[in-house]
DNA sequence: GTCTATATAACGATAGAC
DNA sequence: GTCTATCGTTATATAGAC
């Protein structure tokens, strides 16, 4: 296993124990079964490693969930429990996960984490009220944001007993079960007059996560990863195209300030090979960049 | 103002800004207006200070809400309503207790506050499932641990906006309308085959919130209390009543250990006073004892 | 790259002057 | 009671041997 994976590793399973502050570095470093000193050969700081964690595991979570969303094959309620069976499931898998944003969503443990901690809420609470909409159609869209933050909240209670109170609950009842809850309260809130939250007061949360730049970056290395996996299997790697696209994807995961000269020079040196997706990548592209 | 309850309300700013462990007693010295070392005369301890917080705050809430339980000229969805209605004002009053205990209870922060803080998750969700079970009826009983975790999930989310995110919401109109969504659910629920949460599993929970024992104690603080606010009416505090009834509440509500000698002492002591709600008093204490 | 040793700063808590 | 000064400890991070 990759050293610095086995590090995140160990400092998310102390962090979700103890916290960030209450971890110490000589703590990850025996977790990880090395020295302090050779901590910082991976990370440059405690701080850089709590990024690290948030990053990696989001990054493929929503990634993972950008995927279902693109089978046209579902209806929109088939989607949307296939991806809430996904987070549930990375959610279980990574307890210690959880358990680590639920503490440090609260308190501020640090600005560049909390800031992190901020647009995955936001991704999360968007994603939410798009398939609410989506499900339910137009006449929800008033009450959609509320229906977002109830789901929210439910899934939040339920997923703290799971992770933090180490319980154990039927997982295959789980998400239709919420889902069968998320039907009732839409139903009691078409006769409702007026919702809690509206457009307004959370704009910070909707210009975040609903911003056409954020939607293109995943789209973007979701193209990638798909191009990546049809150029392994036809062992097409050799003139640089799968490091050049994996540079790319880079770019736009790991970089917050996407370096434009970076995308369009390899942009144009991949131009000649007439990959699949070529197209649609390039539109992406050009959407993020409009 | 008392010097602790300054400590107390810079600490809990502190602590809900920053979390327990980033916060150092130099900088709730600071914020107190006093030196470091002065601390020491009123607290042996920061973690000492963390507790009291807590113990301070919700030990006033449940003493409204179990006034609140008391009045029988309501209806139990009509007491419910005004108990969520006080919760509500106490969390929005301290916003900073709410970033603080969300803060501090996926996070261990320390085993003292730790138990606390789960022995007050416990309390809240059995009053909860109480409630729903006096409103709706026996009929409920199956999901009414569901339902408790749902609402309080839903509460959290719309607290989790107003104290953590600042947030403004239309008071008047949240606690019906959570309460509406709680109609929806259970009628939902109504319908459905199995329950998600059962007895067996959150038996961690029931036998601390649900212990004749505990709500013993509340009702015994209660009528404490009832007894010291008649007695000051009628100025009959010369003999030391007052002074004792005090003793015989800190007795209640500090210790951990009641010291039964003591209780029983102060009892002998208060024998031949004839006071009001004497008789209910010794019923609540001999049910403690139990 | 990995370790030990160390620099430097901050922490909680205490002692003692006033 | 309140302050300053300081103890002993522990933290993050770095330097340098191997």
């Amino acid at each position: 296993m990759n050293k610095k994976e086995t590090i995140i590793r160990a400092a998310m399973k102390l962090f979700a124990q103890k916290g960030y502050h209450a971890t110490s570095m000589q703590e990850i470093a025996e977790q990880s079964g090395m020295a302090k000193g050779s901590l910082y050969n991976y990370f440059k700081s405690k701080e850089e490693i709590a990024v690290s964690i948030f990053r990696y595991h989001y990054e493929i979570l929503f990634r993972k969930i950008f995927e279902v969303s693109q089978d046209k094959n579902l209806s929109a309620r088939e989607r949307f429990e296939k991806q809430l069976c996904i987070q549930i499931e990375e959610f279980i898998r990574h307890k210690e996960l959880v358990r680590m944003h639920m503490g440090e969503q609260a308190v501020k443990v640090n600005d560049e984490v909390h800031q992190l901690a901020f647009r995955i809420r936001a991704r999360i609470l968007n994603w939410y009220r798009q398939a609410i909409i989506d499900i339910y159609g137009e006449p929800v869209r008033r009450f959609s944001l509320d229906c977002a933050a109830i789901l929210n909240g439910m899934l939040k209670e339920y997923m703290f007993y799971v992770a933090v109170e180490q319980k154990e609950l039927q997982r295959s009842h789980f998400v239709p079960f919420v889902l069968r809850r998320l039907d009732a309260i839409v139903k009691s809130l078409t006769e409702e007059e007026k919702p809690l939250l509206n457009d307004q007061m959370m704009e910070d949360y909707l210009c975040l996560g609903l911003s056409t730049k954020e939607e293109a970056r995943q789209q973007i290395v979701a193209y990638i990863q798909q191009m990546m996996d049809m150029l392994k299997d036809t062992r097409m790697n050799e003139s640089g195209i799968i490091d050049s696209l994996e540079t790319l994807e880079q770019e736009f995961t790991q970089e917050d300030d996407v370096r434009k000269f970076m995308v369009e020079a390899i942009l144009l040196y991949l131009e000649r090979f007439s990959l699949p997706l070529w197209k649609e990548l390039n539109e992406a592209i050009a959407r993020y960049f409009a």
